[in-house]
DNA sequence: TATAAATGATTGCGCACGCATTGTCAAGGA
DNA sequence: TCCTTGACAATGCGTGCGCAATCATTTATA
């Protein structure tokens, strides 16, 4: 067959693996939360951050849509009460955003459950030795394209 | 920093590093060659079929978006005379996409220029064995869950 | 054979996103 | 102090996608 086209075999399984693995954590965070991946991620780095507050600003920058998105995709957790904007203090243009109670609550609960199913589809198939080599993979590469992604220890 | 949760760190690194090679796929295609990194696919998977033709059902069922999706992608593709829609013969219903001679011109480009970009951006941070390994790794996952994916030689 | 169920493809509708623009405010220079 | 330049966030517009409904045709069942 065609398909063994050359040696581009490993970021063509890495492809598909990605999408198996994001159609399952969607459909569950979907279902069973009500918020997509996207919004999980900005709920769950606001819930890292000092204060558990953010400049939508900052948001954006690390994430993977633009500004402009990612003030709907806040627009839409503040709908739901998880989120809450706040006029920044230190810069009138600001806007922080802020976690909830109910969206700390709520992303809890998001937390554990896509942490559960990453390590019962995907972690549990792998020994330890062979997840550090996969984290040394993904650091040589974050390290050359996207630093602030790596781990921040194995320097 | 509380960045470090658990252990889930291989997958969220997997899901940076598939986040920068997408970002830089995409835009290479976009800017050189105007066609989506969907689009793409669908040439490619066109060009490894037997007569270089593929019913509809088949392309959406085993690609990531829907078959609405997958009509309206094939609408763009014929607009810009990169493939034709023609009745399938042995279904009424049918529709086989084929891949017109400007489609294989075009794609032949897009796929130097992806795997090229593939190379230099992924594949040459890591040696031989390492890229074997990954492959194992990939292969694991994907006969558990997508096995048409995973490699078809290694059983 | 007649009729019901299932399948392939398309289309109306709504939604999320990016781009470009706008409004607001901050910072720096003349 | 005034004014220009730049930065932050929000919004109008266009686009691509999924869901559900629809149409045409095939397959299964009585």
């Amino acid at each position: 067959m065609a398909g063994n086209f050359d040696d581009g075999a490993p970021w063509a399984r890495l492809l598909s693996v990605h999408t198996v693995m994001m159609r399952r954590l969607e459909a569950m965070l979907q279902a069973d939360y009500h918020i997509s991946h996207g919004e999980f991620e900005v709920l769950l780095r606001l819930s890292w951050a000092d204060q558990q507050r953010m400049r939508l600003r900052e948001l954006a920058d690390t994430s993977v849509i633009t500004r402009s998105g990612m003030s709907r995709l806040i627009d839409r957790l503040e709908q739901a009460g998880l989120v809450q904007r706040e006029a920044a203090a230190e810069d009138g243009r600001g806007a922080n955003v802020r976690l909830t109670a109910s969206g700390q609550e709520r992303l809890a609960a998001a937390e554990a459950a896509n942490i559960a199913l990453v390590r019962t589809t995907f972690l549990s198939l792998y020994s330890a030795a062979e997840l550090d080599q996969m984290l040394a993979f993904w650091d040589r590469f974050l390290n050359h394209y996207w630093p602030e992604k790596a781990s921040p220890d194995r320097k």
